[in-house]
RNA sequence: GGAUAGGUGGCAGAGCGGUCAUGCGUGGGACUGCAGAUCCCAUCUAAUAGGGUUCAACUCCCUACCUAUCCUCCA
């Protein structure tokens, strides 16, 4: 498998063992608001991301931060007049509400930066102790001009930089950044050989993963937004205190969203909450949308994008629901299909979704146009395909595999097929609209009627 | 200013030195009690600009221009 790693700024091949478990490591978010897009773009391609690593054959530990601890957090509890706590553990509460309606639940562990305030105490010692850092009154900075490697990640010549905008505390230099900060009044705090204070941000991941993973790991993810300064301070921190060469193998960054060809962000008021999007289109719509492009690229947002990943995930979920109700009792999941080995190949080359949908569209128009003639060997074919490509990238509408539902359904449905046998098609078309208000879409083919739960337009949340 | 990624048809977006993918959209048709779904046909004759290499360039090279991201917090 190939993919692009930021540190050697080319496609690598992704060399992975088989024989232990492998540790990936995203950047979560810091919780002080609410979620758009572009934080769904990045947790659901690594969410993808490693769910195919697992599907492969692989063992792996998803582990994410969160960053409840912040000056957003704080200041917007002291707007709201609460303690910092009830903002973070707010938007911590909605951040895994979301991502479970994305369907994103291949992180294994989450942690709290809260939770690893002596974790952070002891790398601070750590980095004194060895004069990377050094103490000024309102702070532990860490001193930049000791790691000559620093900014590598992002491959930035130090004197082409433009002057850093960062000027604030008492720092030696405006690049250097904050491992502590000391206590202002008003704020939170937790106790230190330093004085009461809290971390700075780039200190709580390695902390963490020092913690879960030790000095060097398999990946790194985050948004393409975090390379600088905070993926090169992670580097520039573990690795004066490891003394290794390296924090993780692969570093793996994924575009940003953009709204009309910027940006997608706060401060610009240009962001579309999940939430909001999910009271239009399904989780499985935004997964396509999202995953429907090459994951470093910047993504242009759209209403029209969605649209057209709800017609593409429609197509592929009824698709997969026929197949799945002519075959009955004699569906069987097979992986080894040479159609699949031939997807699979297109997903080992940078993980290349858009590619795979492309090729998974364009076998569902095929197979749409000879559905009556397909024995039950194809349609099995059809059926462990999408299901596949269903385990990973999550874009298959649930049908229903409930018997009781099954049983109660196909009973009204025989009632129905009767009905309109003797042309009572009002009473027909009465059941039919009563099911699809109960969620049970039909649709008739000749004197067949296929049926599932949910129907193929709609939305999450109501 | 620097680094990185790009500039392809109405939109999204591949590949390839020489037959202009594919999807969405749009138009027409078939099927259907209706709805939905599906199929068939058609549609667009595209490449930021200017040079160069070549028998031949959207595809290679050069120049210019343009866009996005980062260089403060940010997924």
């Amino acid at each position: 498998m190939r993919i692009y790693d930021t540190m050697a700024r080319a496609k690598v091949a992704l060399d992975l063992p088989q024989d232990r478990v492998i540790r990936v490591f995203v950047c979560g978010p810091t919780v002080q608001d609410n979620f758009h897009i572009g934080h769904a773009r990045t947790y659901i391609f690594f969410d993808a991301f490693v769910k195919y690593l697992r599907s492969s054959g692989h063992r792996v530990f998803y582990l994410q931060n969160i960053t409840d601890i912040d000056d957003k957090i704080i200041d917007r509890a002291n707007s709201e007049g609460v303690r910092f706590d009830v903002i973070s553990r707010r938007f911590t509460n909605e951040f895994h509400d979301i991502m479970s309606l994305l369907r994103v639940d291949s992180v294994n562990f989450f942690a709290h930066a809260t939770d690893h305030i002596a974790e952070i105490l002891a790398q601070i010692s750590i980095l004194i102790r060895k004069g990377m850092a050094y103490e000024t009154e309102d702070g532990v900075y860490f001193d930049v001009e000791k790691f000559p490697d620093y900014g590598k990640l992002w491959g930035q010549n130090p004197d082409t930089l433009l002057p850093s905008a960062d000027t604030s505390g008492s720092k030696r230099n405006p690049r250097d950044f904050a491992v502590w900060k000391k206590l202002k009044p008003g704020e939170p705090y937790w106790d230190s050989p330093w004085g009461r204070g809290r971390p700075g941000w780039h200190i709580e991941d390695t902390a963490i993963t020092d913690r879960y993973f030790g000095p060097v790991y398999d990946i790194h993810g985050g948004g393409m937004d975090l390379i600088f300064p905070h993926h090169d301070a992670e580097i520039a921190i573990e690795r004066s205190i490891s003394g290794k060469d390296r924090l993780a193998d692969y570093w793996i960054h994924t575009g940003m969203i953009n709204v009309n060809d910027e940006k997608m962000s706060k401060s610009l008021k240009n962001f579309v909450t999940i939430r909001e999007v999910l009271k239009s289109y399904r989780a499985e719509d935004l997964r396509f949308a999202l995953l429907n492009a090459n994951f470093s690229s910047s993504l242009n947002y759209s209403e029209s994008l969605l649209q057209e990943a709800r017609r593409n995930v429609s197509q592929i979920s009824i698709l997969y629901n026929k197949a799945l109700l002519k075959l009955g009792d004699r569906a069987e999941y097979r992986k080894d299909y040479d159609i699949i080995a031939s997807l699979d190949s297109i997903i080992q080359d940078n993980m290349d979704f858009r590619g795979l949908f492309r090729d998974v569209i364009r076998l569902v128009n095929t197979w749409n146009a000879s559905l009556d003639n397909l024995g039950a060997d194809d349609l099995n074919q059809i059926y462990s395909l999408l299901k596949w490509v269903d385990s990973f990238a999550g874009i298959l509408r649930r049908g229903s595999s409930d018997i009781t539902v099954s049983g109660t359904v196909n009973l009204l449905l025989n009632i129905r097929k009767e009905l309109r046998a003797i042309k009572q098609y009002q009473l027909a078309d009465s059941i039919r609209s009563r099911l699809l208000e109960m969620g049970v879409y039909i649709e008739d083919n000749g004197s067949d009627t296929a049926w599932w739960i949910n129907s193929p337009d709609g939305a999450d949340i109501s």
